[in-house]
DNA sequence: CATCATCCCTCCCCTAGGGGCAGAGTCAGC
DNA sequence: GCTGACTCTGCCCCTAGGGGAGGGATGATG
């Protein structure tokens, strides 16, 4: 009983290029080519090669893999260090898929953060802030390092973030190399980790102004922002907050023109 | 500030390979290109530019799908609706893999399960079998079903199989298209599931018999095993049991001559 | 200015598993 | 013999680049 290669194709379930393939590749050679018409003919019991070969396809191995078991191997048994490889293989891939499903998610969850903000305008906005449990991480350096910061703090905590990302500056004066800041959000739950410092932080009555555009232009937001604390002869409290309401996101810079900042004073 | 291309690949953490082919998908197009010797110059800000591209394909995006993301997006906010699609889709991808790593594990279990063989060449012995906990498919149809019953049960079960897999013979005579049968085997734990009887299976005393070699010679097994049943005026209980210590795998046939199969009848 | 080591360019072939198409040959039934 | 269905080979395409050949450009040194 011979097959043309349509009907071997129905019968196996593998398409027709795909036997032409396995065909020219050895995997899986016709019983008999017609030497003039270069037809091809399948035999009966190629019926169950053709099943091992679409097995082992589907457990990952490909063409040249499957050529080489089915050469050297016959029994199950054979292939046990084989199949072993080839699981610690597609573990390692389907981890990397995890992580990059863990980034996306962490990316979405993060436009879903809605800020409760009237959007006022550019005017100097008293506030009672609420206490917040944050998690949080501790930097010296440049300001221009935040961004990796809040990198890894979104690698740690990211999955429990439920506010905007924030920033807490300790110095009470502008520094360049040896700034003192504290990229966080608020989270749901505490978050163990030795690389981050979870904890509740206190709000109270605040002095804040919305910024928008770029963050060269943030000093003038907050030249603003102090002159009404002085006007009000209030003292400032350590750490001032910068909220992102929008800024370059996980992955886009985004337009700075359009970044959404807002400068938060406690004041007693 | 111009870079080369070799400089651009150390810094952007892309290979020159990788940043010519950028080049040529429109993804990331030099700076400047040298008209007369066609050397390519990248910027500063293209830094930025590549570190989006890496993220958006440590994403899983393709080449095609950044590039059109990059032409049509300019905040985070942009993407989630492609973000959510690109999950769903690495979704498939890890239960593809994970069914693959199942079926893998599936397979390899089978051959680690030991069997407590004598291998006292092929004279009858009599054995205590002792009870067992096994998952059965109960099956009535021809012989040669009992491969897809197997597969079945494996799906099921496979990862609770502690034993070899066997056959339970229900009929006391032969039939052809009605067979009465069960593949199952032991289990670790009770399976609760519709297409498979979980239960204890009764041991006792017992005459065994090893057979070796392919499926068409049991019938000479059979006779010598139940010549000496006769002979010790005993009497076959049913259902009678072969135990496949050797037989053709979940993936490649091996050799029918290799093929160990122990026929038991509990005898009372 | 010449030389020489790098660096960079384009072009081609390769990966796995095919899809799609073109042009030509073949098979089977009527 | 005709016709329609089937099959052949060969070519180009896809991902995201890797490897290499052959040849031109750059930059430092003598």
């Amino acid at each position: 009983m011979k097959y043309s290669i349509g009907e071997f194709s129905q019968i196996a379930r593998a398409s027709v290029k795909a036997l032409r393939l396995y065909h020219e590749k050895g995997v899986l050679v016709p019983d008999f080519v017609d030497p003039e018409s270069g037809y091809r003919y399948y035999s009966q019991e190629q019926v169950g090669e053709a099943r091992v070969v679409a097995s082992l396809k589907e457990l990952g191995f490909t063409l040249a893999e499957v050529k080489e078991i089915l050469d050297s191997c016959e029994e199950d048994g054979d292939l046990v260090e084989r199949l072993q490889e080839k699981r610690r293989e597609l573990e390692k891939r389907v981890k990397r898929f995890q992580d990059s499903i863990a980034d996306i998610e962490w990316v979405v969850s993060g436009q879903f953060a809605e800020s409760g903000l009237a959007d006022a305008g550019e005017a100097v906005i008293e506030k009672s802030l609420p206490d917040l449990l944050v998690a949080g991480r501790r930097m010296c350096g440049r300001y221009a390092d935040a961004g990796e910061g809040f990198r890894t703090l979104a690698r740690r905590a990211g999955r429990y973030m439920t506010g905007k990302p924030m920033c807490l500056y300790y110095d009470g004066e502008y520094r360049e190399d040896d700034a003192n800041f504290e990229p966080c959000f608020e989270v749901k739950k505490v978050v163990e980790h030795e690389q981050l410092h979870c904890r509740e932080l206190s709000g109270g009555k605040a002095l804040t102004l919305l910024h928008r555009g770029p963050y060269e232009c943030l000093h003038e937001s907050y030249a603003k922002l102090f002159a009404e604390v002085k006007r009000r002869e209030l003292k400032v409290l350590c750490p001032s907050r910068e909220v992102y309401h929008k800024g370059p996101g996980m992955i886009l810079r985004g337009n700075p023109k359009k970044y959404l900042t807002e400068i938060q004073f406690l004041v007693g």
